[in-house]
DNA sequence: TCAAACTCTTGATCTAGATCAAGTTTTTAC
DNA sequence: GTAAAAACTTGATCTAGATCAAGAGTTTGA
């Protein structure tokens, strides 16, 4: 499945060829099973992680077991835990895979020398971190004005194709509300 | 007081007497008086900011005119808003200053010139980035999992002396809480 | 220097969403 | 194919925090 991630690269950049073997050099293939774990609190993440098939999602478990996911992620997107990989301490999170997933590891360490190496493959990067900043700040902003509602609303709209493939439960995790809770708003705006 | 932004930039970076100056020479000072806006909602954002002196808060207001604070920014520190700058859009949010301050505006064309000039200038721009992005997943996780007590314990933890200089309502407003509930937190925590 | 305008506190009441508890439906695994 | 486990729904009740209201500081600016 690396024609997947190298799609995604021709998209984004401009590479010669010999950029893209250097590239697919480092390239190593994971596949996940459903509900297997890519990432797991207390562990020390050491790469750079896209998925080219599947889904993921990252969350942590408080004292009383409750789960709270922080994030979900699908194919042609990035997954992992910046804050372990940077500061190399422990992981706070959890990843693990919600359906058969499959991804293309880089060690962070070939990873940064590809950005060395190659401009153009670096700067691609920067403009995803750039938008994931985006995307983290719109969360937040979504957290603090929005009703339960108007949560739900926004991220079907933000994301269609994302209800159908994730359990509701963790749908209404990653938007701070209980099943019970995003159940009864579904019924809710079903009927209108 | 540009040699604020120099410190912080040997501080975080090298360079040469050429490239110092070179980033000094695209340098705009700006200076602001309490309530003042950097930006307005509805205008586009185009600069790179950093704030030298002072203090200043970015936020939204609902169609009931309420304010949303999404964030403070102090010295030694950037603002702005990404995603009208990248997307050239016209901002929803607007700046304004709690305090008289002071800044070092690059726009965004010559900021862009000197990342494309300066390779460590541009390896610490996106170190920031890092940074801000793990900064607001976090910020993201605190507002899934804590109450609003620990929101506030965790606040005057991370950024401790905020809490003098900025009025209480607004760091209400910034966890997401109503000024009455926050008053009666600190009440409550003074006790103990 | 003093009135107007903010800022913060405190109390009474209300409500969105949580929690607890049972079903019902769907998926999984042998 | 079917039993067990997940996933989802629905109802009854509860509660953290919101809202409304009024008073007590504190700042501000002419």
């Amino acid at each position: 499945m690396y024609e997947i991630f190298q799609k995604y690269l021709d998209e984004k950049t401009e590479l010669t060829q010999a950029e893209s073997e250097r590239i697919q050099s480092f390239a190593i293939i994971k596949k996940l099973r459903k509900r297997q774990y890519l990432l797991q609190e207390g562990d020390v993440w050491k790469y750079d992680a896209f998925i080219t098939q599947g889904c993921v999602r990252t969350y942590t478990v408080d004292e009383k077991g409750g789960e709270h996911v922080n994030n979900f992620s699908i194919e042609n997107w990035w997954t992992g835990d910046r804050e372990s990989l940077m500061m190399q301490q422990p992981s706070r999170f959890n990843i693990d895979a919600i359906e058969d997933t499959e991804l293309v590891l880089f060690t962070h360490e070939n990873f940064e020398l590809l950005c060395k190496e190659i401009p153009a493959f670096n700067n691609m990067v920067n403009a995803i971190l750039q938008r994931s900043f985006i995307a983290a700040q719109n969360r937040i902003q979504a957290s603090l004005t929005l009703t339960a509602e108007e949560k739900y609303l926004n991220f079907i709209n933000k994301y269609p194709g994302f209800a159908s493939r994730i359990p509701q439960a963790m749908i209404a995790s990653y938007l701070g509300m209980t099943p019970e809770t995003l159940s009864r708003i579904r019924k809710q705006t079903a009927k209108k």
